[in-house]
DNA sequence: TACTAAATTAGAATAATTCTAAAAAACGTT
DNA sequence: AACGTTTTTTAGAATTATTCTAATTTAGTA
């Protein structure tokens, strides 16, 4: 996460802990995993805080929300255009970083203003495979 | 959604219900679209049999749950492969039928076992155009 | 150092989804 | 058609992620 000084924004030490804990971190977080995390040097860290930043980073684009888990929200301070790999199993999320170019087809081009995609690739891990089990079913 | 009469299901008008609001449906409803919707006939209905039965279906390979709306899980009784566009003002997602073959690099493919994919592509609906406001951010 | 707008906090509130356990119904068998 | 077993439905409680609230604290500035 580049440079904190920004417009309008205080920089408190809380949000420092967040932003140092994402800084680089491709681990694609739950707010529960960032605020587990920063509560161990700011034991009074409330949750409200983790949403409330990564809020303030999500509108000033610094910090994508996936949707890629469907039992919780994830973070990724990664915000050039990439895709993911998801472990059915144990919800890992790993970066995909390759340039499809896929377009549309005229219909929906014509119906729609398209900002962007996400390509989300589904699949068992490595490590979850030897384990065993049965896997999930959503896309 | 084809046959219903299939191994160890039995069925029950609730189910009967659900099944056919669900079949040709290209609306991707969530769950509580399905709960209104079959409430009509069945004024006993309750949200517990519309996720029983989704749940069923889903585990039969009857249906499939997309993630791509960051509020609530919407379901897809299409379950051959294709891809969606959701208009993030107003949540419409519409089918994209495009066979893209996209490939994941051979780093991935290693670590991973792929079972499919699918591209979520984002924008504003015309509809939602005309009457301006701001969008959200999610991926 | 003092002011003030912005941020933090604990906890309550909300919303989606899952669980529970009792009553009802489906379906195969008499 | 009634019976018995197993599955399903149901209302409501429980759970979980996330948002809201309102009081307190703090960063940044004068
Ligand atoms: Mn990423
Ligand atoms: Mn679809
Ligand atoms: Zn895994
Ligand atoms: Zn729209």
């Amino acid at each position: 996460m580049q440079k904190y000084r920004e417009i309008g924004l205080k920089l408190t030490p809380q949000r420092l802990a967040i932003l140092e804990y994402l800084d680089g971190n491709t681990s694609h977080p739950s707010a529960e995993d960032i605020y587990r995390e920063v509560k161990k040097r700011f034991p009074t860290m409330s949750f409200a805080t983790v949403y409330n930043t990564l809020e303030v980073l999500r509108k000033r684009g610094n910090l994508l929300e996936l949707t890629i888990d469907p039992e919780r929200k994830r973070y990724d301070p990664n915000t050039s255009p990439h895709h993911h790999l998801i472990c059915l199993r144990c919800k890992k999320i790993v970066d995909v970083h390759v340039d499809y170019r896929i377009d549309l087809p005229q219909k929906e081009r014509e119906s729609f203003e398209v900002f962007g995609n996400h390509i989300e690739f589904y699949g068992i891990c490595n490590n979850c495979k030897q384990k065993g089990g049965v896997m999930n079913g959503s896309v």
